[in-house]
RNA sequence: GCCGGGGUGGCGAAACCGGUAGACGCAACGGACUUAAAAUCCGUUGGCCGUAAGGCCGUGCGGGUUCGAGUCCCGCCCCCGGCACCA
């Protein structure tokens, strides 16, 4: 042990050691009950660390080296989710092949998760690209179409003009790319899709026993996304002809009120229209608009053409029009609506639009003492509605159901027209199937070939896994550059020999990142994705650690693909993930100026910028470095190369090395939080780190001469005592700060010890063996907590303490501590005088209710703003405060 | 619009079940050591009044419950995230 703290050498040291004795290295040991899986979500191999994964890994890593140290056997796996768009960029305007790239990056990444010292097992790296990964990609696929739950069809599909390829409804939610945030088209091509709306109800029950143990945003966007909608179906009979419009409703309360049938423009009973030319003219440009990119939260105004038909309200016998609309999504529910103006926002503008019949049927009521109060003005026909009443009333206008509550008819309507053969009680969803083919070249292949005599036929399972070729033609443009591989394409049909041709689309990327942690558990199994027993004694994953930002997408999928598995019996439970933490964006301030384009900006790296700030920490004036003239301030945004606000994670490492680094990102901020990145905070990390550092070095050799135990220390001074309290009672709150992932007041908690330690007016040299044994017991805890957060700087300490083998093998435990001492001796009791705190009395730890209260009464300050007044009861909270009321 | 999460010093943030608001850290200021600087150590730091003792105010705003409210209840305002012609 140096005299200093030397980041970087220690941290060489430590990382050689551990890499050497495979500190890491984690079996499956049945022998062994206590095992946790800790997780965090797999990098994409871009070739740079970044601070959002300097953060997310030493979350995990923290974790993972808490429950070591608690003694679980402890899965913390790593591996690349290493199929996807960039490689292929790279390739287009580079020239280098996707593999050669990607496997370069990965090189390169791993060197430096290894710099920041993560305790990955790496024996168990996997990588999606590679072969013997993405064959039970296609394994799986294949499983799927077995059981129908893969399936082809031409459809309307969400294409990226700038990536020229399909997305998921997911990965375009707002109607831009996930990726790169261009504005997303629609365009129809044939494309695969796996069929997760069979299980949008398992996977919106299923969150129920997640509650708890996932964040509530989370469950709450999957919630949305499933969008559960419960209402009934009821089919309007079309006039003259034999077809019905089956619409979906959740308001069949308010079908008295319909004065139309609304049907999308590419409804099947348009066909039926005698005007269908117009209607047809009309759906055309419908169409085209919707085709054109559009800004997300811009609505488009509500147009329709009058098909001519008419649809008979089952219900009231009425004959109403049927329009087709803009406003009727082919894709939600039947594609049909009925139309109730005086009841529904959008219908009631379509009815103004167009001049049709307002008609009320749900009467305002309140309710005021048990006593509904009805609003009859609310049902006056004559008087204009300035817009649609949506809430729930009472029935008027509606025939033999007049009088009923809407919350009665609801449930009663579907029913009856059920009983009628006209209708039915229904559950929409809002989920749709998952479209996975995507035209490009650095995905898993979908092991399917196309014959002319045998129409679509999979690959056989023994013939997996379909590979990649080597090379291909990337140029940016048109189709699939595996289309142009011609080894790739030209195929012998699995049924009858003959020549076909292989699918050249690929698979999204999401599928990759769907299983890869069950693979983790047995990475080198060539005869199925993972042994069942085996991935049975880790998973499920116990605690997962990643960016919000996958709430939906990677997190739904994966909650599907388990259900897949177990039904088919490769797992054994419902749900991947026990637990999961969706740690916050690492941020930091932009600078820009405006570029030539209007609204373009020109974005600089904070580090290239001077900025003089106020006392308020407001920028007062930012110049550029280079050039000395002024520069805009933008706002805290996402580290990210297009804001050029990024740090490099090596350059912290250089400064002030990995522990420090680690510690804190850990420390700034609860992990949920986005984390404002400032330079000067990290200085606190590393002089915490030296405090304690050299507390030990001062300590370690007269500390290993104390007592084995605190029964033969003899007797503890009251400094000593007061040390040990301080110790024993960090570790509890240590211990569950841990249990929660409270990082932020685990340090604070530790921070604070080493403060007391710094108070222990005791010298090494002079120290009696109860003194000795105080010190030691706090040193070693100490350094036993740090060792998650800063475990280089730690096991150079635990080493300095003369224990040898290192914190894992060596035996190192997580402290115990006990909960006597863990309690003060003496509290100090605010004492209140109507509910002010007036004073402050020193009591004895468990001091009984009238003790409290005669110490308040004595004391003088208390007497002084009592005198005179009536003292009209007395409050005690033993070991709380003491609350006098006088009036 | 609907759903979810928030609003506490100059800043990041603490505060278990209603019981001393602001722990811990950053920044700032003052001091010690030093020829000097760095490093380190000690101290001050929510606002206002006061020489001081001390007092008053203070957790987005307005009410309420309570001996006592950052925390619970009612009504608002604002911010962040998700969904959004979803019938």
């Amino acid at each position: 042990m140096d005299e200093k703290y030397f980041p970087e050498k220690t941290e060489e040291k430590w990382q050689r050691f551990w890499a050497e004795s495979g500190a890491f290295a984690a079996d499956r040991d049945p022998s062994r009950e206590k095992r946790f899986y800790c997780l965090e979500m797999l990098p994409y191999p871009s070739g740079f660390l970044h601070m959002g994964h300097v953060r997310n890994y030493s979350i995990g890593d923290a974790l993972a080296w808490f429950k070591r140290l608690q003694g679980f056997n402890v899965l913390h796996p790593m591996g690349w989710d290493s199929f996807g768009q960039p490689a292929e960029q790279a390739a287009i305007r580079r020239g280098v092949m996707p593999r050669d790239w990607t496997e370069q990056n990965i090189e390169h990444m791993r060197g430096q998760f290894k710099r920041m010292g993560f305790s990955f097992d790496w024996r168990r790296e996997i990588a999606a690209h590679r072969p013997d990964y993405y064959r039970w990609d296609q394994w799986f696929f294949l499983k799927m179409l077995e059981r129908g739950l893969a399936y082809k069809k031409v459809s309307p599909v969400n294409w990226c003009p700038q990536e020229s390829t399909v997305l998921s409804n997911e990965q375009s939610s707002g109607g831009v790319c996930w990726r790169c945030g261009a504005a997303v088209e629609k365009r129809d091509i044939e494309q695969w899709f796996l069929r997760i709306t069979n299980y949008a109800e398992q996977l919106l029950e299923d969150m129920r026993g997640l509650e708890g143990g996932w964040p509530e945003r989370v469950l709450t966007m999957q919630r949305n996304w499933i969008g559960k909608s419960e209402g009934a179906y009821v089919d309007f009979r079309v006039k003259d002809t034999d077809e019905r419009v089956r619409v979906f409703t959740t308001r069949i309360d308010t079908i008295y009120g319909a004065t139309a049938v609304v049907v999308s423009v590419d409804h099947p009973v348009v066909a039926r229209s005698p005007l269908k030319e117009d209607v047809a003219r009309f759906a055309a440009r419908v169409r085209a608009a919707r085709a054109a990119a559009r800004a997300p939260g811009e609505e488009e105004e509500k147009e329709g053409i009058n098909t001519g038909l008419f649809a008979v309200n089952p219900f009231s016998g009425e004959q109403v029009p049927v329009w087709a609309a803009n406003y009727v999504l082919a894709e939600y529910g039947t594609g049909a609506v009925m139309s109730v103006p005086a009841h529904d926002e959008r219908d009631f503008e379509f009815a103004q639009r167009y001049s049709l019949p307002v008609r009320r049927v749900i009467e305002r009521i309140s309710h005021e003492q048990e006593q509904i109060v009805h609003d009859p003005s609310s049902q006056d026909q004559s008087v204009a509605m300035p817009h649609a009443f949506t809430d729930y009333g009472i029935l008027v206008n509606s025939g033999d159901w007049s009088g009923k509550l809407s919350e009665q008819a609801v449930v009663e309507m579907a029913e009856h027209a059920a009983r009628g053969g006209f209708g039915e009680p229904a559950t929409t969803y809002r989920l749709r199937d998952w479209g996975i083919s995507r035209q490009r070249f650095w995905g898993a292949p979908i092991p399917v070939v196309y014959c002319d005599g045998c129409g679509t036929v999979p690959v056989p399972e023994e013939d997996l896994p379909v590979t990649l070729p080597d090379r291909a033609e990337f140029t940016g443009a048109g189709q699939s550059p595996l289309a142009g591989v011609a080894e790739f394409v030209n195929a012998r049909c699995p049924k009858c020999g003959g020549a076909a041709r292989r699918e050249t689309d690929t698979m999204d990327t999401f599928i990759d990142s769907s299983w890869y942690f069950f693979r983790y558990c047995d990475p080198e199994n060539d005869k199925a994705p993972f042994d069942k027993e085996v991935a049975e004694y880790w998973t499920p994953v116990d605690q997962y650690i990643g960016g919000v930002e996958h709430a939906v997408m990677h997190l739904l999928y994966t909650r599907f693909w388990t259900k897949f598995m177990r039904d088919i019996g490769l797992v054994s439970f419902d749900e991947p993930v026990k637990k999961l933490m969706t740690q916050g964006m690492v941020v930091a301030e932009t600078f820009y100026r405006e570029g030539e384009e209007p609204g373009q900006k020109v974005y600089f790296n904070p580090a290239d910028v001077d900025v003089v700030r106020d006392e308020r920490g407001r920028v007062r004036e930012a110049t550029l470095a280079s050039d000395g003239l002024p520069v805009t301030v933008g706002p805290f945004e996402k580290m990210s190369k297009s804001a050029n606000n990024g740090v490099d994670p090596r350059d912290m490492i250089a400064a002030y090395g990995a522990d420090a680094a680690r510690l804190f990102v850990l420390f700034a901020a609860p992990v949920e939080n986005d984390l404002r990145w400032q330079e000067a905070g990290i200085d606190g990390a590393l002089r915490f780190l030296r405090r304690v550092y050299s507390f030990v070095y001062r300590w370690r050799g007269p500390v290993a001469g104390a007592p084995a135990d605190a029964a033969s220390a003899g007797e503890f001074s009251a400094d000593a005592r007061r040390l040990r309290h301080e110790t024993h009672r960090t570790i509890k709150r240590v211990t569950e700060d841990f249990e929660g992932m409270r990082y932020n007041t685990a340090v604070a908690a530790m921070m604070e010890l080493s403060n007391a330690f710094a108070d222990f007016r005791v010298t090494p040299e002079g120290a009696a063996p109860s003194d000795l044994f105080a010190a030691r017991e706090t040193l070693e805890a100490l350094v036993v907590m740090i060792a998650p957060l800063a475990p280089h700087a730690a096991e150079e300490m635990w080493e300095g303490l003369g224990h040898a083998g290192g914190l894992l093998a060596g035996g190192a435990r997580w402290p115990s501590y006990d909960e006597q001492l863990a309690r003060k001796e003496e509290l100090e009791i605010p004492v209140q005088v109507n509910g002010k705190v007036r004073a402050r009395v020193m009591v004895n730890a468990d001091a009984a209710e009238d003790e409290l209260r005669a110490a308040a009464v004595a004391d003088e300050k208390v007497r002084a703003w009592v005198e005179g007044k009536q003292v009209v009861k007395v409050v005690v909270v033993p070991g709380r405060l003491v609350n006098v009321v006088v009036r």
